[in-house]
DNA sequence: CAGAATCCGGTTTTT
DNA sequence: CCGGATTCTG
C-alpha cells in the first residue's frame, strides 16, 4: 500500500484488523498487544484509503484519556484533527445525545448530571419522604440496586412489575423508592450516571427518526474495552450498528474487571452470536513485558475456567525475576518499596520516578504508601483515593454553578443555600418549602421572595434573599463571561478563601484545591476558544464545563509530565503501563478480598484483576505482602495470597524485609499450597514472634471451629490484639459472626 | 442557629 | 480509624 504511514510496522494480525473494512469484527487483544495502535490505524485507514468522512465514525473508549490519546494519534497520522468524528466514553457520548434531544424525554438541555454522591443524597431524601428508616434500609444498597437495574435497562415501571409480590422486603422497598427517585430526577431536570447510558437507548428506541439519523451518520462504530460493557452499553452499540453492521470491537475477556458494575463478560464471549458473519482476529504478541512477567501472567490467568483462552508471547527473553517480599506490616512494606525505588533510581541509568507505579486492591492502602514516600522525599501522585471533584469544597463551588445552569437542581440548592453560613437553618428551609409548595414556586423563586413567606425569621429571610439575588446575578454573568472568570468572581463574591482559611488546618489545602479548580476552568476557556468546539453553538459553555467535570475520571487527571511515582488501584491501572510495577498487599483476604470467595465468578474476576496488574509491568515486577496490617482500626494477621501459588517458584525471587529478618531468623517459607485452602486448617505459624498472642488459642483463617451456641463454622478473619483479639466466623447454621476470642469459647473442630 | 462532643457503623473496585 | 449523624450547649 503506497503512502500509508499508518500501516508501518504492523504485524500480520494487526494489519488484518487494521485494513478490515465493512462488517463486524472482534479483535481479541491481549495485554500490551497494540490494540490502541490497531484502533487508531484502522480509523486512519478508513479515512485515508476508503474515503470515509470522519464525521461518519463513532469511537467509544473507556476513559476520556484514552479518547484524547486516540484523537491525538489519529490527528498526527493524518496531519490534522479528524473533524466531526465522535470519540468519547459511553457516558460522554450519551450525555452529548441527551443534550441534543432531552426534550423528547421530558428533560431540557440544561440538565444536571448527578454523580454517585448527589444521587445518594437524593435516594436518602426519597427514603425519608417514603417514611423508610435509612438505618434499616441502606441508601447505598438501594442506590446500587437501582443502578444495577438501570444498567440492565430495567426502568422504574418494569422494576415494580417484575418484583410485584416479592417476599424480599428490601426489593419491595426498592420498588417503592425507584419510581419516586426517578420522578424526582425528572422534576429537577437531572440525570444520574446510569441514565446517561440508559436514556439514550430509550431515546433511540422511542424515536425512529433519530435512530435512523444517527445510524446513517455513524456508519462505522468502534468500541474499545468491549469486555467491560454492560447490558445498556451493549444495546446502544447494537442499535447503532444494526443497519450497517460496521462494528469493530476490541477487548480482552481476561481483562474484564467491572462485573460488579454490571459489565457482562458474555458480551465479548458471545460476540460472534450477537453479530453473525463477523470475523475474529487475535492479537497475542505482546510488545510490553519481559518473558518472566508474561510467564507469570499466563500461569495466573490459566487458573480461570470462564475464558476464551489465549497465551501471550513476547520476543523479549528472560528478564529480571519477579520479586516477592514479605513484610512485617504495611509501614514496613511501604519502606521496602520506597527503598527499592530509590535503589533503582540510582542504579538504573535513565530511570525516572514517573516510570514506576504502585498498584493495590483498595484505596485505603494508599495511606501507608504515601507516608513512606513522603518521609523519603520521593515525589508521587495518587490517582483516586480522595477524588478531586468529590472534595467538599469543590462540590460546594460546583453546586453554585450547577444551580446557575439549572435552577431546578434541588440537590445543589440544598447544598449551597447555607454555605457559607447565611443564617438559613433547617427550620427556615422547612418553612420555605411549605410556602413554596403551596404557592407553586420553585425553591429558588421562593427564596427571592422569602419576606412574603410566613414564619420565617428576619435573619433567615435576609439570607435567603441575598442568596437568590446572588444566583440571579451570576445567571446573567454566565452568558457574558467565560467559566474561569465566572468562578473567580464567584469565589470573590462569596469571600470563600477567607471562609476556608478560617476553618483551620485543612483550610489551606481546600483553598489550594479551589484555586486549582479555577485554573482548570481558565484552561477550559482557553481550549474552547482555541478549539472552537462545534458543540459550543448548541450548548452553553457552563453546561459543557459542568458536564466535563462530572464525567472525568481520576486517571484522566494523571499528569504524565510530572516526574513522580504513581499510586493507584488496580482498577485504575487498566490500559496503562510502567517499566517498574509494584503490587502491594498480596494477602489472602485483601487480594483476593474475602468476599470474592462468595462466588466462582467473583473469584475469577479478582484473578483477572491480578492479571491486569501483572501485565502493566514492562521490565520489573515486585509483589509484596504484610504479615499484619491495620485495617479499619484493628489489626489483621495475614498469610500470603493464594494467587501467588500459580506463579512457578523459579520465576520468583523471594525475600523478606530487613525489619522482618532481624525479628526472626528463619528462611522465607511458603504458605501451604492451595489444596489446603478452604475447609481444611493450616499449620499454626512456627514463628514465635508471629501474633503476640501466645496465650490465646491460635486460630487461622480457613480453620474449622466449634462454638457452644452457634455450632461449627470456618474462620473468615482474625483481627485485634491480645485481649481484644477478634475472630469472624462464618457459621454453617447462623452465618457470619464477629466474636471476641476471650469470651467466645471456641474450640478447634477437626473434620 | 452553629459548633462541639459523642456515638455508631462500615470497610472494594468506578463512569 | 474514619466520617456521618445525632445530641448537647451556648
Amino acid at each position: 500500500m503506497p503512502d500509508a504511514p499508518h500501516l508501518d510496522g504492523l504485524n500480520p494480525e494487526q494489519l488484518e484488523a487494521t485494513i478490515h473494512f465493512e462488517g463486524p469484527m472482534l479483535v481479541l487483544a491481549g495485554a500490551g498487544s497494540g490494540k490502541t495502535r490497531v484502533l487508531t490505524s484502522r480509523v486512519c485507514h478508513l479515512i485515508h484509503e476508503h474515503g470515509v468522512s470522519p464525521d461518519r465514525i463513532l469511537a467509544v473508549t473507556f476513559t476520556n484519556k484514552a479518547a484524547g490519546e486516540m484523537r491525538d494519534r489519529i490527528g498526527r497520522l493524518l496531519g490534522g484533527d479528524p473533524k466531526g468524528m465522535w470519540v468519547g466514553t459511553f457516558h460522554a457520548i450519551g450525555a452529548r445525545l441527551l443534550r441534543r434531544h432531552a426534550d423528547r424525554l421530558g428533560w431540557d438541555r440544561t440538565f444536571s448530571i448527578f454523580d454517585a454522591d448527589q444521587s445518594l443524597r437524593l435516594v436518602k431524601g426519597v427514603l425519608e419522604s417514603e417514611g423508610l428508616d435509612p438505618k434499616r434500609w441502606s441508601p447505598k444498597g438501594m442506590r446500587s440496586e437501582i443502578s444495577n437495574a438501570k444498567n440492565q435497562l430495567i426502568d422504574a415501571k418494569t422494576f415494580v412489575e417484575d418484583n410485584d409480590g416479592t417476599r424480599d422486603f428490601f426489593i419491595r422497598n426498592v420498588a417503592r423508592v425507584y419510581p419516586e427517585y426517578q420522578k424526582s430526577l425528572a422534576h429537577q431536570n437531572a440525570f444520574d450516571f446510569d441514565d446517561l447510558l440508559m436514556k439514550p437507548v430509550e431515546l433511540l428506541e422511542a424515536n425512529q427518526d433519530l435512530l435512523e439519523r444517527y445510524r446513517e451518520r455513524f456508519s462505522f462504530v468502534l468500541v474499545d474495552e468491549y469486555q467491560d460493557t454492560n447490558r445498556a452499553q451493549f444495546r446502544f452499540v447494537e442499535l447503532m450498528a444494526d443497519a450497517h453492521h460496521n462494528l469493530m470491537v476490541v477487548g480482552d475477556d481476561d481483562q474484564s474487571i467491572y462485573g460488579w458494575r454490571g459489565a457482562d463478560i458474555n458480551n465479548i464471549l458471545d460476540f460472534e452470536k450477537s453479530f453473525p458473519g463477523g470475523r475474529t482476529v487475535r492479537l497475542e504478541r505482546n510488545y510490553r513485558s519481559s518473558q518472566h512477567i508474561l510467564d507469570a501472567a499466563n500461569r495466573v490467568i490459566a487458573e480461570n475456567v470462564n475464558r476464551k483462552g489465549k497465551t501471550l508471547r513476547t520476543e523479549r527473553e528472560g528478564g529480571e525475576p519477579i520479586t516477592l517480599v514479605e513484610a512485617l506490616d504495611e509501614a514496613d512494606e511501604a519502606r521496602w518499596i520506597v527503598d527499592e525505588m530509590e535503589a533503582r533510581i540510582t542504579t538504573t541509568a535513565g530511570l525516572a520516578y514517573r516510570e514506576m507505579a504502585v498498584l493495590y486492591r483498595t484505596n485505603a492502602q494508599a495511606r501507608a504508601l504515601e507516608d513512606g514516600l513522603r518521609r523519603a522525599g520521593v515525589p508521587y501522585q495518587v490517582v483516586g483515593s480522595v477524588r478531586f471533584y468529590e472534595r467538599r469544597e469543590i462540590q460546594d463551588v460546583l453546586g453554585y454553578l450547577r444551580l446557575v445552569s439549572n435552577p431546578r437542581d434541588q440537590v445543589a440548592f440544598d447544598r449551597v443555600v447555607n454555605y457559607p453560613r447565611r443564617g438559613v437553618g433547617l427550620t427556615t428551609l422547612e418553612h420555605l418549602r411549605r410556602w413554596a409548595d403551596g404557592a407553586g414556586l420553585s425553591m429558588l423563586e421562593a427564596a427571592a421572595r422569602a419576606d412574603e413567606a410566613p414564619d420565617i425569621r428576619a435573619a433567615g429571610s435576609r439570607g435567603l434573599r441575598s442568596f437568590a439575588e446572588l444566583i440571579q446575578r451570576f445567571s446573567v454573568r454566565a452568558v457574558q463571561a467565560g467559566i474561569g472568570e465566572l468562578l473567580e468572581e464567584l469565589i470573590e463574591d462569596l469571600d470563600l478563601m477567607r471562609h476556608l482559611h478560617e476553618e483551620g488546618p485543612d483550610g489551606e489545602d481546600r483553598g489550594r484545591n479551589v484555586a486549582e479548580l479555577i485554573a482548570g476552568a481558565l484552561d477550559f476557556d482557553a481550549e474552547l476558544v482555541a478549539g472552537a468546539d462545534d458543540e459550543i453553538d448548541t450548548f452553553t459553555e457552563l453546561d459543557l464545563f459542568l458536564q466535563q467535570v462530572a464525567l472525568v475520571a481520576d486517571v484522566d487527571r494523571l499528569d504524565p509530565s510530572a516526574d513522580a511515582v504513581t499510586l493507584m488501584t488496580l482498577h485504575n491501572a487498566k490500559g496503562l503501563e510502567f517499566p517498574v510495577v509494584f503490587i502491594a498487599g498480596m494477602e489472602e483476604g485483601l487480594f483476593p478480598l474475602t468476599r470474592a470467595y462468595d462466588s466462582a465468578d467473583a473469584l475469577e474476576e479478582e484473578r483477572r484483576l491480578f492479571y491486569v496488574g501483572i501485565t502493566r509491568a514492562e521490565d520489573k515486577l515486585a509483589l509484596s505482602w504484610a504479615r499484619q496490617r491495620r485495617r479499619a482500626g484493628d489489626f489483621t494477621h495475614n498469610i500470603q495470597s493464594s494467587f501467588l501459588d500459580a506463579i512457578p517458584e523459579q520465576l520468583l525471587d523471594e525475600r523478606r524485609t530487613k525489619r522482618l529478618s532481624t525479628l526472626s531468623h528463619q528462611t522465607p517459607h511458603r504458605r501451604p499450597r492451595a489444596y489446603e485452602m478452604g475447609e481444611s486448617h493450616f499449620e499454626p505459624d512456627p514463628d514465635p514472634e508471629y501474633g503476640m498472642n501466645q496465650d490465646a488459642p491460635r486460630f487461622v483463617k480457613g480453620e474449622r471451629v466449634l462454638h457452644d451456641t452457634f455450632g461449627s463454622g470456618s474462620v473468615v478473619e482474625i483481627s485485634g490484639f491480645g485481649r481484644d483479639l477478634k475472630v469472624t466466623v462464618n457459621f454453617d447454621e447462623v452465618g457470619q459472626k464477629k466474636l471476641l476470642l476471650r469470651y467466645a469459647q471456641l474450640e478447634r473442630d477437626w473434620p
